[in-house]
DNA sequence: GAGAGATACCTTGACAGGTGAGGTATATGT
DNA sequence: ACATATACCTCACCTGTCAAGGTATCTCTC
């Protein structure tokens, strides 16, 4: 089953954070190993992806660089900043705050369960 | 901690189908229930709760009807129908498979890990 | 009986993130 | 020459959320 997006929404940026922190990396091989690591179940659209690195670099997240690549297209790498790790532990802490509330307002309550 | 809207979006319907899976309910009671269920954490916006009644009654997930209140303001009770059933489990389903791949998405993987 | 607060519903305009559709450029394989 | 993959970018549009406004009823206090 696919990801629908609606769901992923607002969750976007904190994903970048993610693979940021296991190292540098440009934005088509980190939108490949968000692919990778789903199992092909999700990918973000390149639109989504420019804007969400547009967005984290303006709030001092992460800082880019263009790579010195002698052949193939030229890559525009991300790094990721102090803040920017910062921030990746903040927004964690609230999607698992955010996914335990949801996962409550979920449950049908247990109807004639046991408990 | 209160939770990040952003992070909720795309889950109101199911929110409130999962509500209404538990039995009648009208649309203060229900945003009341939601604020009980995760103590005080969350809370939707009226507009919100509104406009997404409105959309379900709309897909056929769910029917109103005017309460008989004697007293008191005027209630306008929802019931979910079959479809909006069905269309819980879908959902609830989307959801768990949307939570899964975020939570894969945001581990940092065993940097220096033994796997 | 005037006022405050809770209950209960509704609408409008604005905002923000996501996306389809378009563009540029380089390299490789046929 | 053409298709495909890599790699980046931008714009207009769509959709869900929400601040701010509104209506109406009931209860409690002064």
């Amino acid at each position: 089953m696919s990801v629908a997006s609606e769901l992923i929404r607002g969750n976007t940026e904190t994903i970048i954070l993610a693979q940021l922190m296991k190292g540098d990396g440009y934005g088509y091989m980190v939108n490949k190993a968000i692919l990778n690591l789903t199992g092909g179940r999700f990918e973000l659209k390149e639109a989504t992806l420019y804007t969400a690195f547009r967005r984290l670099e303006d709030a001092g997240c992460i800082v880019s660089y263009w790579g010195d690549e002698t052949t193939g297209a030229r890559r525009r790498y991300y790094s990721i900043t102090d803040l920017g790790k910062e921030s990746y532990r903040l927004r964690k802490k609230e999607w698992e705050t955010a996914e335990a509330v949801i996962d409550k307002l979920l449950a049908e309550g247990e109807i004639g369960g046991s408990k």
